[in-house]
DNA sequence: GATGCCATGTGAAATGGTGCACAAGCGCCT
DNA sequence: AGGCGCTTGTGCACCATTTCACATGGCATC
């Protein structure tokens, strides 16, 4: 009898609540590094760029709850969204692709912060194969296995050029890798007990754009009708 | 008489719509390279990732109109779709930090490629400052209202530590930019006029880090039931 | 101990997006 | 010329998410 609370696991926290709890994190972490005790709903909201109602709710989903006429005690709240973002057990990952891009993200000191050391750095060309990037080995694709096993990492980001992109998920697949971050610029297919996410830099300009021009063309017929 | 069709500008396309068409716009221009001359929503569907339901509403969002029957024709889709992304205007962009991200950055070429050239780079740190990187001459923050004039760049990509990113968001918009990416993991604020978009690395990792946890606790629920 | 203030927790409406299912239309083949 | 098969365009129902509004309840002060 290790848990005597029961389930709790059952009931799905939306999509939309995980994305965010990262960001409660942040915030959280920074009231707590300055020494704050407790936070309103209000408070966060505005730290997070949110809706006080949807910090709320979102909480309500964690059964993180607060204290009515007070707030939500901040070491409480850090601990259970903690709990919710993979149990507080950091998970190494597995860059694959050392180009310009693969490079930085090994040096991202974010990534070790919010607890995904660099386990390891792979790519096919055989040029940066056994150099050393930011003091990690490069390996070749054929130890991926051996590197995955080793390391027990479960999450990989593929870093490689567009042409490459769905060898490289594929073969983070075969090693056994179930959690991947895609930044390719194009669109990958995995197994659908592999959980995949797109990070397209290129297309968020793209959107940007989008905008701008839509809003160039809005005030130019504004001007036109004003 | 530049255009006698007449006001389409007005008729509002989704966000979610937004952000699907620079992933149509790839693989368009993918087919238009092979030499296909015409695509069925099914087609463009699985390339983009998507429903084929929803690539024909998103093409009607655009007055995009296909041929019953046969399809759409590529060229006039690519058209289309470049168009309502920023009228196929290339968009220079300016970079704030050089950091490992701000470096990697400044030589993505999918920037590039997708009408959005590096017109400069920018950082506080005068270590840096006046340095060439990836050929790009480093700038002082200083000088950022002369660059942005000069290169009439609208587009700024914020690429500093966190607590440094707000500033860099507020000379941003001081110069005149009107639509920012920021990198930097922390909530930003901007006026209304700005769009400003966020792009997340380490937040990515832990949505997946949440549902691996899930998924993990659940196959331990199964394994216990079943 | 009662009272007033304040913030939580949540029902319910509004919003936005997705996907099915089918009618309408186009071109090809006979 | 007529029919058939294929694909578009879209009404509609469903689902997820957001937001408002308010009842509920704890804490401090008197």
């Amino acid at each position: 009898m290790v848990d005597a609370v029961g389930p709790r696991h059952d009931e799905p926290i939306p999509d939309a609540t995980v994305a965010r709890l990262p960001v409660y994190l942040r915030g959280l972490v920074e009231l707590s590094d300055d020494g704050v005790a407790t936070v309103s709903s209000v408070v966060l909201a505005s730290l997070a760029g949110v809706n006080a109602a949807n910090v709320r709710k979102d909480m309500s989903y964690l059964h993180a709850h607060g204290t009515r006429g007070v707030g939500y005690d901040v070491d409480h709240l850090i601990g259970e969204i903690s709990l919710a973002l993979g149990g507080g057990v950091s998970s190494p990952v597995v860059i694959i692709g050392v180009g310009n891009l693969g490079r930085a993200l090994s040096r991202y000191d974010g990534f070790v912060a919010g607890g995904f050391p660099v386990a390891g750095l792979v790519d096919v060309d055989p040029a940066v194969v056994g150099r050393k990037v930011s003091g990690n080995l490069v390996r070749s694709v054929e130890d991926l296995d051996d590197l995955v096993v080793e390391t027990g990492c479960t999450v990989g980001i593929v870093a490689t050029p567009a042409a490459a992109a769905q060898a490289a998920v594929d073969s983070l697949v075969a090693s056994g890798v179930t959690s991947i971050l895609n930044f390719a610029p194009t669109v990958v297919t995995v197994p659908d007990w592999v959980d995949l996410r797109q990070v397209d830099l290129a297309t968020e300009l793209q959107i940007l754009g989008y905008h701008q021009h839509h809003r160039a063309v809005e005030e130019r017929s504004d001007r036109a009708t004003g």
